[in-house]
RNA sequence: GGGCGCAUAGCUCAGUUGGCUAGAGCACCAGCUCGACAAGCUGGGGGUCGAAGGUUCGAGUCCUUCUGCGCCCA
């Protein structure tokens, strides 16, 4: 064994001993419980990053332990067509190479394109989460576009229209110019913009030189105003209630009208409504009846309706229409602003609301179980703060328009005959043939596909063959755990919740619930704390930090950075963490496997030493910790745990304890046995946080160890507290040790006394309740700290010409003296006292404080109250000790 | 505009229900080439817990306000 873990010669291997077991793929065996992960599909354009990473490693997390737990596991990997994301790489691809456009291509040969594509790169993300130890079962990797898919997409969508939940809408939507579609409101983001805010003058009919002046940051849509609207209590604007304005540029004739939603505090207190471009002016307008005037083409030029400007494209128009003001004397100030700008996610164009026919799902109906599943305790968050967002878009949710205007996308299954009637179906429908309604041929199909989330949202329901009752359905639906990122609550989560109770309807109840558990994970942000993302430039690749550190080292790291869900700042050394304990490990191991030989089968009843029984304890209550964080998803408590255990108990004071105990004429037997047994257990506990490195030690330590183990780590059982003790006197006895062994250590460096010079100490016994714990461990100090000779009472005789320090602050429990014969470090010595005696006054002032406080006396309990005298009295003689210590010194 | 999160050692973070001495890793200082590990070992120094009020015998922890940073939604 190398004395470094080389990640890079292991893993490989390590996945291909995985393969090779089946254990990833479900034994189906009925005898055991079932537990099932869904991953978060992601996009099949997508590349890991490190929010990626640190899902997968919490997933794998939970899929590790609960297999090991004796759970028929199942975690379904897969990925999303992303409809938007993926046309446009092909797009521009094909753009890029060939200069054709999709409609130079046609729809049939575009798409046939893009499936290429998808079979040539469409598996990189995946085999990135296989680089990170995904332990999925990747026979059944799943894509949103499958057949299988398709035909529950279209299931679920004629379900939904049977129950008139789907409907056509001319609505004002958010249109993105550039991708020509509709996007949804989740699919937007604000940006904060530098704009400007004109003074627009309309003449008032009938009252010559009067006009009315409103304000607008995009005037070219006032060729689509319909009205203007004041507040009704606005004393400046009351009496042009009723009147007409004249619509310069457009010679039309347009309302004043009284709505009480006017802010009169903005601008000038009368805003000009144009419902066909604007999301609140089409609900004034909704109010009034203004007739909706769109100006507006899909590709973001100027319409036939914009009269003389029509053809310029959005910016051109705004720079004419205030030119042509201008010259008519009608613009009044203009501010320079910054205000809200809504973006489209994808392109990071600008927003046009307008007018124009979707397909909508209503939603209210669908919300309703999705809430109460939150509200009676069917589904939790974790953390629970969560729950909040969630009810709060449920409780306040809009139609969802589900049509996209492209073609990468699982096509509407709507048909329509020549009158345009339309006809949902779950098969596809021939052209030519009798519209089932009105007997009509039907023309053609709708021409859009459905938003990528209606794919989605059946996921963990379709993956496992819906609307099929098959055997997998039956078995693993309901799923235990999703865990995703906050900002597909809404997008994602809350509508899988919908669908499943919208869809599994021959469930009872909670069954129908798609998971039980919802786990929300942390932002991965970079060192100044900002989120990491591509157009940044600012993320930390996970696949070099895999490279440089091991896939090990970056899942360990993660962890110990991220607490329940709180966001965590990351820089590339912090993967050393994980390197350097991922390390330890090894070496530890390979002590273990070199030094020790053959590993006897480890027997309970012949344990007597203190090491030993204290090693085994503390793996006895470890292991119970840390089943416990695992099984409540506390995985950063579980790894601390661990990582605890394994450096600071087993490495540190167990495996040096053992030494002498393996070799020569102190050799016996039982340690190596302990030795196995914890290193089985340690490897079992921490496998599903670093599989690799464990999985490899565990193929060593089944060829020495003569104890039969399971042949692959990841289908072992996880540890269990059996036959271990649980010995609180061996662990007291043991911290007896500890503090006087490092006391020793100090007394040794303070004097400069080599650690390999055997030493004589005495320690006197301050606080007699530990007497017999520091007896107990006497051989193993003077092992430990190599001493020669070794005394401890409550008033030994003390020799003289000693070096002393108090171990265990505050009161010490010790009082431990190193014998060095005169040749003592004054300076030192008075030093270290003088700060133990600050150190002592300071916190005896504060206890006399509490005490000298009447009220505190009367009123706190009284075991607090004895708690506090008993330790002024021990301050206190810990006080006059340390001055009696520093008079001697002179 | 509404909501949420964070502020604790130089840095990154823990700190359960208020109660003995506020912890860890990194960094820092000193000493260790002793056969698992220098990605290590041993010892050490370092914090009036963002600010101001309040509740309480007692506040890092509960309440209010404020400041700064971040995120989500409109």
């Amino acid at each position: 064994m190398a004395s470094r873990y080389e990640p890079g010669t292991v893993e490989d291997a390590m996945r291909a001993r995985w393969d090779a077991s089946g254990l990833f793929t479900p034994s189906g065996d009925g005898s055991k419980p079932t537990y099932t992960i869904m991953i978060p599909p992601p996009n099949v354009t997508g590349v890991l990053h490190m929010g990626h990473a640190l899902n997968g490693t919490l997933q794998d997390i939970v899929a590790r332990h609960r297999r090991m737990s004796g759970f028929d596991t199942l975690w379904v990997p897969g990925t999303d067509h992303a409809g938007i994301a993926t046309q446009a790489v092909v797009e521009k691809k094909i753009y890029a190479e060939r200069k054709l456009t999709r409609e130079d291509m046609g729809r049939e040969a575009f798409l046939s394109e893009i499936w290429d594509w998808k079979e040539e790169h469409g598996n990189t993300i995946l085999d990135q989460f296989k680089r990170l130890g995904a332990s999925c079962d990747w026979s059944r990797t799943a894509f949103t576009l499958d057949p299988n898919m398709s035909h529950a997409v279209r299931v679920a969508f004629v379900r939904l229209w049977e129950q008139g939940l789907v409907y056509r809408g001319a609505r004002l939507v958010n249109w993105d110019c550039v991708l020509q579609t509709a996007v949804s409101d989740d699919e937007i983001e604000y940006v904060t913009k530098a704009g400007r805010l004109w003074e627009l003058k309309y003449p008032v009919e009938g009252e010559d030189g009067r006009f009315l002046v409103v304000a607008t940051t995009r005037p070219e849509t006032m060729l689509g105003d319909t009205g203007v609207a004041v507040h009704p209590e606005d004393p400046r604007y009351a009496d042009l209630v009723g009147k007409t304005l004249r619509l310069p540029l457009m010679d039309r004739s347009i309302p004043v009208v009284a709505d009480d939603t006017v802010d009169r505090e903005y601008g000038t207190g009368a805003v000009k409504v144009t419902p066909g471009h604007d999301p609140a002016d089409y609900e004034r307008g909704a109010r009034h009846k203004l007739p909706i005037v769109n100006i507006l083409e899909k590709d973001g030029t100027l319409s036939e309706e914009a009269g003389r400007f029509a053809g310029m494209p959005r910016e051109e128009a705004r720079k004419a229409v205030v030119k042509a003001m201008e010259e008519l004397g009608l613009v009044g100030e203009v501010k320079d602003i910054e205000h809200n700008v809504s973006v489209s996610d994808r392109s990071k164009s600008v927003i046009e609301p307008l007018v124009s026919e979707q397909w909508f799902v209503k939603m209210e109906p669908l919300a309703k179980p999705a809430i109460a599943a939150v509200k009676d305790g069917t589904l939790t968050f974790k953390p629970k703060r969560w729950e909040r967002v969630y009810l709060d878009w449920l409780e306040n949710v809009r139609d969802w328009c589900i049509s996209r205007q492209l073609w990468w996308g699982h096509r509407i299954p709507v048909w329509y005959d020549e009158d345009g009637t339309p006809h949902a179906s779950t098969t596809d429908v021939e052209i030519g043939s009798a519209h089932p309604k009105t007997g009509k041929p039907i023309v053609r199909q709708d021409p859009d596909v459905l938003d990528t989330w209606a794919s989605s949202w059946l996921w963990p329901m379709a993956t496992l063959g819906w609307p099929d009752d098959t055997a997998d359905l039956q078995r693993y639906y309901p799923t235990q755990f999703l865990s995703t990122a906050s900002e597909i609550i809404y997008l994602w989560v809350a509508r899988m919740v919908m669908a499943g109770y919208a869809f599994m309807d021959d469930r009872e109840g909670g069954e129908r619930c798609p998971f039980s558990t919802c786990y929300i994970h942390a932002t991965v942000l970079d060192a100044q704390g900002r989120r990491m993302s591509k157009s940044a430039g600012n993320g930390i690749d996970p696949l070099d930090m895999i490279q440089q550190y091991g896939a090990d080292a970056v899942r360990f790291s993660l962890v110990m950075l991220t607490k329940e869900g709180q966001d965590t700042k990351l820089a590339p050394e912090k993967f050393e963490m994980g390197r350097n304990f991922v390390n330890k490990l090894w070496n530890a191991s390979r002590f273990v496997l070199v030094k020790a030989g053959r590993l006897p089968a480890f027997d309970a009843s012949a344990v007597e030493t203190l090491e030993d029984r204290w090693i085994l304890s503390r793996l006895r209550s470890t292991i119970e910790t840390v089943d416990g964080h695992y099984e409540r998803y506390e995985f950063n408590d579980a790894a601390n745990a661990l990582y605890r255990f394994v450096w600071n108990d087993f490495c540190d004071w167990y495996v040096e304890a053992c030494k002498p105990r393996l070799e020569g004429e102190g050799a016996d037997s039982v340690a190596p046995a302990v030795l196995g047994r914890v290193l089985a257990d340690i490897l079992a506990m921490l496998h599903p946080l670093t599989p690799f490195v464990t999985e490899a030690v565990w193929e060593r330590l089944r060829a020495v160890s003569e104890t039969a183990l399971p042949e692959v780590l990841a289908g072992a059982p996880f540890p269990t507290t059996d036959g271990l003790p649980h010995d609180a006197d061996a662990e007291a006895a043991l911290d007896a040790g500890r503090l006087v062994v490092s006391s020793v250590r100090k007394l040794r460096q303070q004097n400069d006394v080599a650690e390999s010079k055997p030493a004589k100490v005495t320690v006197v016994v301050l606080d007699g309740s530990r007497g017999p714990a520091l007896a107990r461990a006497e051989a193993l100090v003077r092992r430990l700290a190599n001493l020669e000779a070794f005394t401890a009472g409550a008033d030994p005789s003390r020799p003289a010409g000693a070096a002393v320090d108090l171990a265990g602050e505050s009161p010490a429990a010790f009082e431990v003296l190193l014998d060095l014969e005169g040749l003592v470090d004054k300076e030192a010595q008075k030093a270290d006292l003088q700060r133990a005696l600050g150190k002592v006054e300071k916190q005896l002032s504060g206890v006399e404080g509490k005490l000298g406080n009447e009220s505190f006396v009367s009123r706190a309990p009284e075991d607090i109250v004895a708690r506090e005298r008993a330790r002024r009295d021990e301050l206190a003689a810990e006080k006059e000790r340390i001055e009696g210590l520093l008079a001697a010194l002179g």
